[in-house]
Parts: C-alpha cells; sequence; structure tokens
DNA sequence: TAGCTTTTGTATCGATCATTATGAAATACT
DNA sequence: AGTATTTCATAATGATCGATACAAAAGCTA
C-alpha cells in the first residue's frame, strides 16, 4: 500500500495511504465546499485519513489546500498547450473556455471552478491563500494575453485591440460561468455561453 | 436615537441603535466578508452592536444575511429602470454591465459583488443561503431574458438569438467582474470589460 | 413614585474549530 | 530476536463558533 515515500526515508511503519490519492480527495473537498468552510473533520472524512497523519503528511490546512491548488491548476495548464496549437487565439479562447465548460460540469467533480469558489471571500487570516488562488488567476490571464498578442503580431487581429481587455474578459466569463455551474446550469447552458462569448471575436479581426 | 420601531411596540426601553443604518454596516461586513466566514463578533465590532441585541433585532446569522441579501439586491433593482427605458437591449446590458463596473469597484464599500463573492461555497448547513442569494441571481438573468425578447419582438434582434444564452453570458460577465474586483482590478478595467463584452453584441442585430 | 416592559452589558453555554500529545502498532536494520 | 524509527488510532488541547441566561438600566403608564 505504500508510494510516494520522501526519498530520506529509510525504516519506520509505512504509510498506510496513497499521498497524491488522498490529495485529489482533499482537492475535491476544497472544490466542493471552500477553503475555510472545509474542517479538517470534513477533510479527514473526505481523505479517509486521521488528522494526524494528515498534519504529518501535509504540514497543515493552508498547505494542503496550497498542493490542492497546485494539484487543480497543473490540470488547468493543459490547456496552454491546446491554445499553443490553435490557428488563432479566437480559436484557442474558444478551446479553452469550452474546456472550462466541459470541466466545470464533470460528472465526478463538484461544480464550478475551484479557483473562483474556494476562497472568494474568507476571514484576514485567509488572505494568504486567496492571493494564491489570485495568482493562478493571473497566470491565465497572462497566458490569454500572450496568445492574442501572438495574433496581433502576425496581424490576425486589429492592432488598436487591447490584449488585457480581452484577457480580462475571457478570465470574468470563465469565473462567472463557474458561479452559473454553481446555480446548476448544466453543461449545454455553458458551452452556449462560451461560444456566444467568443462570436463577438469576429469584429477584432485585422 | 430610536428608530424604526415595530408597530405594536408600546413601552419598554428604547433601542439605542438605527436599525437600518446597522442593518447596512452588516451587509457591508458580510459583503467583505461571505456568510460563513464573518462571525458574530466580526459582524457585532462592525455594526457597534452587542451579540444580545444582534438576535433581538434580526432573529439569527442567517436571517440577518438575508435581510442584508435584501438590502443588496434591493440596490440592484434599480438597474432594472434604467434598463427598461434603454433604447435597445444591447444599450440596457451595456449600462447594466457598466453600472456593475462600478458599484463592485466603489469607494466606500468593498470590491466585487455581494452576491457573487459571500456564499460562493459553504457547508451543508449554509444550502440554504446559498439558495437565497442565486435565486437573487436568477431574478437578473430574467430582467435580461425579458429584455432581449422585447427587442426580438420588436425586430431590433436576430429572432434567432437566444435570450436565454445572451443573459447567461451577461450574468456570467458581471459575476466574473466581481473575482476581478476582488483581486484588485480598478474601475477602468472594469469599464473596458463591461464595453468589450458588449462590442460583441452587433452581432446580433436583425 | 410604583409597576410593567423592553433593551442593555456581562458572562457564559455546549459545539466545533485547527492542531497536537500520547502511546501502541508496524516495519527495517543489526 | 532485539532495537530503532515511523505511522497509527485515541483523545484531548486552547480558541473560537453561534447563540443565550441573567440582572441591571431605561423608558412609558398609572
Amino acid at each position: 500500500m505504500k508510494e510516494t515515500e520522501s526519498p530520506s526515508r529509510k525504516t519506520g511503519r509505512p504509510l498506510s495511504f496513497d499521498r497524491k490519492d488522498v490529495l485529489e480527495k482533499a482537492m475535491l473537498a476544497f472544490w466542493g465546499g471552500g477553503y475555510e468552510t472545509t474542517s479538517i473533520t470534513d477533510l479527514t472524512a473526505a481523505m479517509g485519513v486521521t488528522a494526524p497523519s494528515l498534519y504529518a503528511a501535509f504540514g497543515n490546512k493552508q498547505q494542503l489546500f496550497l498542493e490542492a491548488v497546485r494539484l487543480y491548476a497543473g490540470d488547468h495548464t493543459v490547456l496552454e498547450q491546446t491554445m499553443a496549437v490553435a490557428p488563432t487565439a479566437r480559436d484557442a479562447v474558444a478551446q479553452m473556455l469550452r474546456g472550462a465548460a466541459i470541466l466545470y460540469t464533470g460528472e465526478t467533480t463538484p461544480p464550478g471552478c475551484l479557483l473562483a469558489s474556494s476562497a472568494a471571500t474568507g476571514s484576514p487570516d485567509a488572505a494568504y491563500v486567496r492571493d494564491a488562488v489570485a495568482a493562478e488567476r493571473r497566470k491565465v490571464r497572462n497566458i490569454v494575453i500572450r496568445r492574442i498578442e501572438l495574433d496581433i503580431a502576425k496581424g490576425l487581429m486589429a492592432s488598436h485591440t487591447c490584449p488585457a481587455t480581452l484577457a480580462d474578459l475571457t478570465l470574468a466569463v470563465t469565473q462567472g460561468m463557474s458561479v452559473l455551474a454553481r446555480d446548476g446550469a448544466d453543461r449545454a447552458r455553458l458551452l452556449a455561453i462560451a461560444d456566444a462569448a467568443t462570436t463577438g471575436w469576429n469584429l477584432f479581426k485585422a
């Protein structure tokens, strides 16, 4: 049952759980319940791990959440690859929005986006984790900006187009789709939003 | 100092606070901190009222929050009036988005939208309040839908336009702008998003 | 002024929060 | 086998959660 043991570890009782497996379960718990509103009791129940084991493996609640965010956002960077190979920035954003629509309505995952919903607000103590998820959003924004700048440099988009504004709009649509997914919107509705959001991009063609 | 006393009240020590005033302060506290992550201690500090007075005046935390949501959404319905007098649905939505951009970056209010951020996630105990804010979002959505249907009936918009999808997109942009406002986006950036979101509507003209 | 009603401030309730002390259990090395 | 090392389950830590019991204080009526 052991796995992913630390390199310095030599002897002692082996771990009774797979660290990556329980981390994914913790991510799903945070995804569905939020950072501050998901208690250690909730986490241990979802992970199938007792509290001392949780703290031994992940430090504390904040570090566990940050690892969960990295696991979640790591899946998001897969979209970055697909954006790079898209023929135009508009196609790239369309694919990204459609991917978000699908991700936010997965059957085995909570509705919505972990980055959008797990740390929307909170006490001052949780300011650090809010900054962490905001940093992940900023990464996505920068990816979109660079993709648009590429199209402008290629002459595919009008030179007066503001990449930052279109990236902001794209990010806003994704995070907003998360809210609608939380409210019960199904995949078809979210995909329709994604398509409607990108039709307007035809106006920015060079 | 007394005010807004209940009609059945005849005698007894008068209230030392203005109920509407402290309700607004509670709304601002929830707006900035969220429902579950704003404690009674936070609320009493923000309202300048002791806990027993809070419970006597508002029942409990949930009822206080629901009143705060009604106070907040009541301000939102002001936008409904302006949408009705706008020449086109596109202008109406543009004004609504610009109003949201301004509301989410007020100098005397927390950044973002109370409906978007105060109950994005939470424990199962708070499901009722999440449904309450979702219902407010649905109201806004229905207002937008009806405004679009009006333009379609007038022949101002293409008959194949899907009002529900455009309303979903509009709602997604507002809730997404709230996330960006929380991340520190200033009013100019949000206004740019609002304008960019409505430029695409030209494609739906009849 | 005496009596009644309601709000006030103080102090506290049990429950839950994140976190950990403690010792038994399980493996590796000698 | 014996010992060192690490994880295990149990249970408890102080702090904070939402919500109140209590009695003094403040007003109105008589």
